[in-house]
Formats: structure tokens, C-alpha cells, sequence
DNA sequence: CACACTTTGTGCATGTCTTCACAAAGGGAT
DNA sequence: ATCCCTTTGTGAAGACATGCACAAAGTGTG
């Protein structure tokens, strides 16, 4: 049975399941043992069929009628991103964004170590960060293969991206999170992931002149009521 | 005709039009007059049908045979993005995240403006960042009805997002761009959107541990094959 | 052991997004 | 004015994602 499960896991179920991980894990430290699918999908923001929807690509591991046993669901999504494994990560490009990120304990926490700085600027070469020396960028591909480095977040200006992804590319690099506001030109097989924050601001000023325009009345009724129903 | 237009774009196709904004910017700075569906596509990182359809929705702002005017173009999505007016944003958590979206010079240049600065640690309170004095998370609630902000973006630690998120609601903020590691809770009406490096850098690591299997060579091998087609 | 209760896992219907493929529309040359 | 070339805008098909609603499977009590 479950011709779906063992791989072919869908693109958004995939991206809830950090989401859902998160959830458990407080629900972890809180000493919680079981959780049903409802009480887990409110924890994550979600709906509780797609929550269970989303669990039955991995597999069958909850119980009819008491849950999910909150361990071992934690271990089983972990194994399913990877996580049981040690990623070590370049941060490329130490201004102001790629300090906050080298800083941001958040990431180091789970499966993820930053084990690389690189810039480009003499002055900051050198300088300690969360216990590592900046590398010039010239060092770039030496330092990626040396120290085994299999995901590179880039945060350097726009200009600087695209050099840059060529280069760790260069040096077999397939997965890339960009932080720079330029669309990153990968060949196949390289995974780019993107986090911007003007684009995110303008998606919601969008929706925020929606809801401007709604108050202030305009006169197409019809539309707006049909607009009202969507939550 | 065309029914769709006039309000009701689908979220898809918000959400890419900063992504288009940004390439026809780059057209208009290197001088371009004109430009076709395939090249803007190409320059925005997707297929050319989709950007079309993307386009139709907004109006019917191209020349057949010829392609779109850039600088129109440009006006009409700036337009419907709300961005021919001016958004007061506040950055609550003035951290290392917080001070690199201050300093961040991409997203005041075009409609945004950082309006207000939040911090609860007093030794931080005073402080100037980008010609702005840090305020104390006190005077929250004063501070954004007199300085008109709308949208919000939350850059503090993870207990602290939810009770910031009360708070600015309470104080009629309907929108709020959220860097801190959790769900916030909010009632409808409010849009959140979410930024957050560890779930993007899970969702590298799953991608990328699926490749490094496939090299191994699991004796699956239908379903690597099956796999191997998906680009 | 039987019955009542809970909660999962999933078939199916519905909705949304993507992509193809082409008719319609404009430009420019002769 | 006619013809040819280019490129848009969109109908229709297909792929993907969501959510309902319920049978199947478990627990616990008497």
C-alpha cells in the first residue's frame, strides 16, 4: 500500500514540515508526550486534515484514536530533512546581514553549523565571529571543498551575487540561499532559495491598499462583497 | 470582457510582481525602451507563458507584436502594488537583525520608509540608526498612531513576537512582516507574512540530501528514474 | 468480550496554478 | 493596400494542492 510514500514527497508539504518540527519541539520541552493531529495543526497555523495529509507522506506513525508520539514524530521529520546530519554552511559576504546571520543562534542550533565567513573587504578579513576567522573571498573554492561546506548563504550586495554563485557553483555547490535582491542564473541541478525582504514588504502593502480601498468605499459593490468572502 | 480584471489577482501572481518590478528596473537603468514577454520572463527567472497571464490580470498593457513599454509597465505594477504611495514602517528589536533591515538601503528606496525604531533593552533606547532615534517599546502604541505607520516588521527574539504582535494590532496595524521563529496568532483581517532562514536553510537540506541518496545509488531504481525527470 | 469513543489515514470533490498552443492584433516593408 | 512577421492575450487541458467526510483502527470501560 502507499504508492506515494518512500519518496515523492510534494514541494509544500516539504515546506511545512520545518513548521511543523518547530511546533513539536515546543510541545517537546513543554513535557508533552502524545499530540493529536487537531491540537499539533493549531500549533503550526494549519488546517488538521492537511496536517495529517502532509504526515502521510512520510509514513504511518501516529496511533487511531491517541495521536502522535511527539519524539518520535520529531525524529522521523528530522531524518526527513536531513537534520540527523551535521550541514556545514559559508555565509558569504559580512555586512550587516551576514553578521546577524553568523549571530542568529537560531540556525547553528539543529543540523546546521557555520564553518566558513568570507568577504570581500581586506579590513574585515581576519576579524572573529561566532568563533570563526573571516576568509578572503579569494579563498572561496579552497575553503568550500577543505572544510566540506554544502550550503552557501549569500549575503553580499546585488552586484556581488551572481560572481559569487558562479564561483561556489564552480566549486560543487547545488544548494544556495540567496539574500541579495537579484534572480540568481543556476544551471540544473542547483537548488536556489530565495528570502527577500522588499519583496515581502510589497506583497503586503499590497494587501494593505486592498483593505484601504474597501473602507474607503468604492462604489463596485458586486466585487467587494465577492473579495469580503475570502478569509 | 476579461472579468478577472479589476481586482481579484491570485495570490501566485502578487507575490511575483515585486520579482518583475525589479527586473524592468534593471531594464529601465541599462535604458531599455521596450521589452517582449520572453526577454522580461528570461530576466525574471520564469516561463514566459505564466508572466502573461500574470500581466493580463493587471490590464492589457502590451503591444502585440511589439512587447510592453518598460517605464509603463513599471508605472502600472508600482501601482497596483501600492507603491506610488509612501509606507511608514516601524522595525520592532533593534538587534543584529534588526539594525541590518535598518540599514538595509533596498527597501527604503522605493515607497518604504523606516519610520520608527523599537527596543525594551534601555541601553539601546536613544541610539541613532539611519537618522532615527530608538524608541523604548513603551511608547509602542503612541508612537505608531502618531507617526501613521502601517506595516510593522517584528525582528525581536522568539518569546517576545507574540506580545509585540498583540500590541500593534491592538493598535490597528493590519500588517506585519515577522522574522522571529514562530506562528504568530492573529485574528483575520491581519496579514502576516513570515521570513525564516532555518526553515529555508531544512528545506536546502532535504533537497540536498535527496541528491547526495540518488548519487549512491539506492537500489530503487525506478523510482530514481522517476525522480530524475523532475527538473 | 462487546460497546462507546477517539483519532488517524485517505478517497474524492473542489479549487488554484501552470503550461501549451493558437487566434487576434499590431508593425513595417513593398 | 496587401502581405508577412512578431508578439500579445487567453481558452482549455493538465498538474498540483486543499479540505471534507468517513471508514478503519486503535483505546478503555464495564
Amino acid at each position: 500500500m502507499s504508492q506515494a510514500r518512500e519518496r515523492g514527497i510534494p514541494d509544500a508539504t516539504v515546506a511545512r514540515l520545518p513548521l511543523y518540527l518547530r511546533a513539536l519541539n515546543g510541545l517537546a520541552e513543554r513535557g508533552t508526550a502524545t499530540v493529536s493531529s487537531e491540537d499539533l495543526a493549531v500549533a503550526a497555523g494549519v488546517n488538521s486534515a492537511k496536517l495529517r495529509k502532509d504526515l502521510s507522506h512520510l509514513g504511518s506513525y501516529g496511533t487511531r484514536g491517541v495521536g502522535y508520539d511527539v519524539q518520535y514524530l520529531i525524529y522521523q521529520i528530522s531524518r526527513e530533512l536531513g537534520l540527523t546530519q551535521d550541514w556545514a554552511v559559508a555565509i558569504v559576504g559580512v555586512g550587516n546581514l551576514g553578521r546577524a546571520l553568523a549571530n542568529y543562534g537560531g540556525f547553528v542550533s539543529r543540523g546546521f553549523r557555520v564553518a566558513a565567513l568570507f568577504d570581500a573587504d581586506v579590513s574585515v578579513v581576519g576579524e572573529r565571529l561566532v568563533g570563526m576567522a573571516v576568509d578572503h573571498i579569494d579563498e572561496l573554492e579552497d575553503v568550500i571543498r577543505k572544510r566540506g561546506i554544502s550550503i552557501v548563504v549569500i549575503a553580499t550586495p546585488a552586484a556581488a551575487a551572481q560572481p559569487v554563485a558562479d564561483r561556489v557553483i564552480a566549486s560543487g555547490i547545488t544548494s544556495i540561499l540567496n539574500f541579495a535582491p537579484v534572480v540568481l542564473n543556476v544551471p540544473d541541478g542547483v537548488d536556489v532559495r530565495k528570502v527577500d525582504l522588499s519583496t515581502e514588504l510589497q506583497i503586503l502593502a499590497f494587501h494593505e491598499q486592498r483593505k484601504a480601498d474597501r473602507e474607503s468605499g468604492s462604489p463596485i459593490m458586486a466585487e467587494n462583497l465577492a473579495e469580503a468572502m475570502d478569509a
